[in-house]
RNA sequence: GUCCCCAUCGUCUAGCCAGGUCCAGGACACCGGCCUUUCACGCCGGCAGCACCGGUUCGAAUCCGGUUGGGGACGCCA
């Protein structure tokens, strides 16, 4: 059996979108569950838009999320002369022929139809010019295009997709498409099929919507001589009103580098994108890398379109809950040593990262990140609500400071007083903390909840996180009495 | 308009190919409960779906036809 080999050919927009992260994932997914290879192709071809920071973008997206490739990148536009040849060579052989029909007798054409409301096609004016025809508009030097001769006839392209079955054509339903332009420019159609012929593709593993181009590209392998890939189309990802997600309408909300800027680990976000029309066909949803090579397959394709379930404004989820749902699972689940290395950019970022949390404060932080993450959902959680434990300026949020400490306004003297009790210990102990807390809140009067809260609040400047008992213990003494103290004013 | 594709809870989906074991299973979200000094996690329970019509069959979510709805493609874009 010879060697599987797929691609990813993104074309350079400055960022990786997630439809097309999906598709690399499962590309990549393929070739690893095949022994196969994974080859990167930038398709640059719009030179426009194909900038050294375009490229990037998305070749960061890529490595972000762990997907790694192993040929390539290879940069379409390097190929030009390669599909231009393949292009004379049809032209050579007949399947193909110039066009001379200028865009503005197309344009119009085409308006007419739409005018009509009737079919458009174009109609092949120029597919059969004998040669003084041919020769005549040559030399008076009209620019022309390169069109593929579809064949005539009752006939139809047939193939079978891996996820949508048998798939077929008639001729007639194609009409004879531009393969160059007037420039000299190869058109997407060929230049992708000519790439895949030269990169020895295997399997076709793209959107949905390439489905429609696959009865062309077929008819120009065969013109070709090349052997077909495989064909396999994965359903795309809407939004709620059944329309593409897209920059343009949705914002960064579709980019890959929105979700690592707003604390998402990387695996967690591959797992949710590859549960998006895809599924083991067990009740599994969470993978580590190697259930995920071992359980993917084509067959377990979804064919509907999933829609990605995100609603504008949501203030408690800002992306699909699901999404965030599986970030937080791993979060939580990941071993902590793994964690502390995401969490550390995290810290950065706001300036609050201490190296000693990689030296001597090492088990210090790691424990910390066991305690807290639990109620985490993103690593940006660690820099913004678990702020106390790593920062003395934090803020506390108003309305659940004055639910705590407004009942009592005694506690603006029991809290510093409580600060001293925990002065006074050689250490503070979990034990400890809840033998002085309770004994604390007897002598008051008062529940034991409600100094403990009241604790929380101005420790962690949150109202709710772990056992406070092991807070106590573990935020450290120093900053357990001085913030208790600091409560007086 | 033409061609191609799709259709199970609000969302992601299992089941469909090989019809009965499915008065449809799981997950997310939502609602209730337990746990608890708080919140979360966890656990328990609940809400909620086979788009519609017809056919085949003893029997249809599953097969067939149609209707409706949705998506995609119809460029000298990729």
């Amino acid at each position: 059996m010879t060697e599987v080999r797929v691609r990813f050919p993104p074309s350079p927009t400055g960022y990786l979108h997630i439809g097309g992260a999906r598709t690399a994932i499962c590309n990549w997914l393929f070739a690893k569950k095949h022994g196969g290879k994974l080859v990167l192709r930038i398709e640059d071809t719009d030179t426009e838009r194909s900038t050294e920071e375009s490229i990037e973008g998305i070749i960061n997206g890529l490595k972000w999320l762990g997907l790694d490739w192993d040929e390539g990148p290879y940069f379409q536009s390097a190929y030009a002369a390669e599909h231009l040849a393949a292009a004379h060579r049809l032209l050579s052989e007949g399947a193909a022929y110039k066009c001379f029909c200028t865009v503005e007798e197309l344009e119009a054409r085409r308006q007419e139809a739409a005018r009509t409301k009737s079919d458009y096609r174009y109609n092949g004016a120029c597919r059969d010019l004998n040669p003084e025809e041919l020769a005549a508009r040559e030399t008076t030097g009209l620019t022309f295009v390169i069109r593929f001769r579809v064949p005539r006839g009752e006939g139809f392209v047939a193939f079978k997709d891996r996820v949508y079955g048998g798939i077929e054509q008639a001729y007639r339903d194609i009409e004879d498409f531009v393969i160059v332009r007037s420039s000299n420019l190869p058109l997407y159609l060929l230049s992708n099929v000519v790439d895949d012929i030269r990169d020895r593709i295997t399997h076709v593993i793209r959107g949905q919507d390439g489905l429609s181009n696959t009865p062309r590209q077929i008819l120009l392998y065969r013109a070709l001589g090349a052997p077909l890939p495989v064909f396999a189309h994965m359903p795309l990802t809407l939004d709620h009103k059944k329309a593409k997600i897209s920059k343009r309408n949705h914002g960064e909300i579709v980019t890959v580098q929105y979700y690592q800027e707003r604390g998402f680990i990387p695996w967690a976000l591959v797992n949710f994108l590859v549960l998006l029309g895809w599924s083991p066909g067990d009740d599994r949803e969470i993978f580590s890398r190697e259930e995920l090579i071992a359980a993917f397959s084509l067959e377990g394709m979804t064919r509907a379109n999933a829609i990605f379930n995100h609603r504008k404004g949501d203030p408690k989820f800002f992306t699909d809950p699901k999404a965030i749902k599986i970030n937080a699972h791993y979060l939580r689940t990941i071993p902590v040593a793994k964690l502390a290395e995401l969490v550390k950019p995290a810290l950065q970022k706001v300036g609050i990262w201490d190296e000693a949390y990689e030296k001597d404060r090492r088990a210090w932080f790691q424990r910390t990140l066991e305690l807290i993450r639990e109620r985490f959902h993103t690593l940006s959680d660690f820099a913004s609500l678990g702020r106390a434990w790593f920062a003395d300026d934090f803020s506390m949020d108003e309305t659940a400071l004055h639910k705590h400490l407004g009942k009592y306004p005694q506690l603006k003297e029991w809290l510093p007083e409580l600060a001293e009790r925990f002065a006074a210990l050689p250490q503070i102990t979990p034990d400890e903390a809840e033998r002085i807390s309770r004994e604390f809140a007897e002598a008051h009067g008062v529940k034991p909840g409600i100094p403990i809260n009241a604790a929380r609040m101005v420790i962690t400047g949150q109202s709710k996180g772990p056992n406070m008992f092991e807070i106590f213990a573990h935020i450290g003494q120093d900053k357990v009495v001085k913030r208790l103290r600091a409560a007086g004013q």
